[in-house]
DNA sequence: CAAAATGTAGACAGATTTGTCTATGTTTGC
DNA sequence: GCAAACATAGACAAATCTGTCTACATTTTG
C-alpha cells in the first residue's frame, strides 16, 4: 500500500491496529492520530467505522491471497504447493506473534452484528476451501472434496492452536498430517 | 448450576450472556437486570468484571468436561470413543447456534488483556489436548503424540469452521478425516 | 431479640466510545 | 488566479462503560 493521501493513510493504519489490538478494540481516535489525519478525512471517505471495517476486509483479503500464492508460485510441484501452505504459516505466524488469522479474530469480536463484515469474512475463507480444493485437485485429480476439506481444516486449526499456544507446532502437526493424507 | 443465592445467579446469567453476546459486548448492568440482582452484590462476590471473568472461565471449563466424558462413557470401545468427540460437536453445536468454542471466542475477544483469563483458555485446551493423547493411546498403544494432535486440530478446527460456515459440514469432514488416520 | 452480615436500588463519578459540526487552512483544476 | 474540493484541528453531543458510594431492607446467627 503506497501512504500517499489520508484515504490510504486510514486504511493503512486501521489495518495494523486492527490486528494488533482487534476491531472493537481500536478507537478511531486512535486511528486519527496515528494516520495524522483529521477526523473529517475519516467520515468523508469512509462513513462509519463499520464501512471502514468492510474497506478493511476487503483491502485485507486481496493481500492475503496474493502474499500467500506468491509464496506457493516459488514451489513447482502441486504437492510440494500443499506442503508449502503450511510453510507459509510456519514463516508468518511468529513474525506476527502468533496473532492469528485476522479473519476470524474479526469474526469472533463481531459476534452477530455487522452482516457486512461477516459477509467478507465468509467470502474469504470460501475462496480458500476452493483454492485447497483447486491445489488438492491438481496433484491428484481423482481426489476427493472431502480430502481438499480435511487439508483445509488442518490448515485453520493449525492457525487457531498456534495462537492460543503461541508456538508453532500445531502447524508443524498439521502439515505432517496432511503430508500422510496425500500419500 | 443451582439458582439459589445472587453470587450463582450472577454467574450462571454472565456465562449465558458472555457466550451468546460476547465478553465485552455483555455490560455488567445487562448482568444485572437479567439476575435480578444489585451491583453491589456483584463487587461484593467478584471483585471486578475481570474476576467474574476468570470465574465465568472455571466454572465452564469444569462444565465442559464434564458434558463431554459423559457423552464419551455412552460409548465402549476407544474408537467409538474418539469418533463420539466429533459426534459430540455435531449435537451441540447446532444447539448452540453454531456459536463455537467459549474459550477461543474469549481468546480472540481479549487480545491481550487479562492474562488470568488467558491462562484458564491455555490451560483448558492443554487439558483437551492431553485427553486426546490419552484417548488415542488407549486405542493403539504405540501411537504417536503426532497423530492425537493430528485428530485435536481437526477437532479444533471444526469447531471453527462449523461457526464460519454455520453449518455441520466441517464436523463431518473432521470426523471422517480423524476416522481414515486411525485405520 | 438484637446485632452482624448480606442484599437491593440506584445515583454518581470518571473515563470511553462514535459520530457531527464549526471554523480555518491548503491543494488542485479550470 | 480564483473557486471548488479536500484536509486539519478539535470542540461537542449522546451514548456507552466499569466501579464506588449512600441509604435502606432483609436475612442469618449468636
Amino acid at each position: 500500500m503506497k501512504e500517499n493521501g489520508p484515504k490510504d493513510r486510514i486504511l493503512a493504519t486501521a489495518s495494523r491496529l486492527f490486528y494488533e489490538q482487534g476491531y472493537t478494540q481500536t478507537g478511531i481516535n486512535q486511528i486519527l492520530e496515528e494516520a495524522k489525519v483529521a477526523k473529517a478525512s475519516l467520515y468523508q471517505h469512509y462513513g462509519s467505522k463499520d464501512e471502514l471495517g468492510v474497506a478493511y476486509l476487503q483491502y485485507e483479503r486481496e493481500r492475503w491471497f496474493k502474499l500467500f500464492q506468491a509464496y506457493l508460485d516459488q514451489k513447482t510441484t502441486p504437492l510440494d504447493k500443499i506442503v508449502a501452505c503450511f510453510e507459509y504459516l510456519e514463516e508468518s505466524q511468529p513474525q506476527r506473534n502468533f496473532k492469528g488469522c485476522r479473519f476470524i479474530n474479526l469474526l469472533t469480536e463481531l459476534s452477530d452484528s455487522s452482516p457486512k463484515m461477516r459477509e467478507q469474512i465468509v467470502e474469504h475463507k470460501s475462496k480458500l476451501r476452493a483454492y485447497f480444493a483447486q491445489l488438492t485437485q491438481h496433484y491428484k485429480p481423482i481426489a476427493s472434496q472431502s480430502l481438499a476439506d480435511s487439508i483445509y481444516l488442518l490448515f485453520e486449526g493449525a492457525i487457531i492452536e498456534s495462537k492460543i499456544y503461541q508456538h508453532v507446532w500445531p502447524i508443524v502437526i498439521a502439515k505432517n498430517a496432511a503430508k500422510k493424507m496425500l500419500e
